[in-house]
DNA sequence: AACTGATACTTGACACGTAAACTAAATGGG
DNA sequence: CCCATTTAGTTTACGTGTCAAGTATCAGTT
């Protein structure tokens, strides 16, 4: 019933300047604390949310990517992705090798044991995505998706 | 018109499991976007998103803040919030000193160079709040800060 | 073949996110 | 007053975000 107030929560008294403002301020706190839930999860498997999404990935992808295709894939850009694919090739998570096509590329694939950790974080992970549906209607969503997409439109990438 | 598809952006063919899933993906990225349009204004003055809220924060309680009670105030947690203060103590935008009622407690306020900082950067970031109303209407705005809310209740800090 | 420009990373430097371990000071009993 | 607990803040360590500079390779031109 009682709304959950983005000032109450920053214990700031005044009001924001404009409505605009008060949403970008309500939508970056929401995701914030929806990354760090994320986190908290794949942590389990000692990941963080990025490495995870790049597992993802590979696996959504079901072929070697090249290492910029994988930047260009994760939902939060990965600038310094060498790093981060370094990290999961030495949990033995991913492989890596340079394709005789063009020598510049370094082609990545999640390895059975990368697949096994996404295997055992997909229940908790479902079960984040699917709290999300116990207080919302399919309206909500599709407003919530229609509104971020018009954001999206205007902060655009690069 | 055409609304911008998650889908598309990040290259995947296959649906989402859940609309709350595409919610939670989408809720991620436009932050992000968003997240890197603020630190690209607040760069100007060579700033980060986070030292830049500490500086609002700072001006509108008026008063000098206790170390922590600065990090509760913020809109991302800040663990490392020591650090935070000491590099904005360096850059003379704050003053920290202990008090004589709790001497675990250090005490932070903005100096002049502060307010000035935040009024040079006042233009560009009221811009760039701006530019979400041009896009979305006030009963949109309401949706977002009103499902927004819910999926924190959800979600909660800590 | 040599040159130019673009592409695909890689590396380095600095700030931050996070958790855990630690110090110092205040607080609440007994 | 002493001790255990709590609170405020700091420090450390590792991974990542970001930008800038560098390297190797490819593609197109001449």
């Amino acid at each position: 019933m009682s709304r959950t107030s983005i000032l109450e929560e920053i214990k700031q008294t005044r009001p924001f300047r404009t409505k605009s403002q008060e949403a970008t301020v309500a939508l970056l706190r929401t995701a914030h604390l929806l990354r760090r839930r994320v986190d908290a999860i794949v942590a389990a498997a000692d990941l963080t949310h990025q490495q995870y999404n790049v597992l993802r990935i590979l696996r959504g992808a079901g072929a070697p990517l090249p290492t910029m295709e994988i930047s260009d894939r994760m939902i939060e850009t990965a600038c310094g992705i060498t790093r981060l694919l370094a990290t999961l090739e030495q949990k033995g998570l991913i492989r890596r090798e340079q394709w005789a096509g063009d020598r510049r590329q370094v082609l990545c694939q999640i390895t059975p044991a990368g697949l096994r950790v996404l295997d055992r974080l997909a229940p908790p992970m479902n079960e984040l995505d699917d709290a999300l549906t116990a207080g919302l209607t399919q309206a909500q969503f599709d407003s919530l998706l229609d509104i971020l997409g018009q954001i999206r439109l205007i902060h655009p990438a690069e």
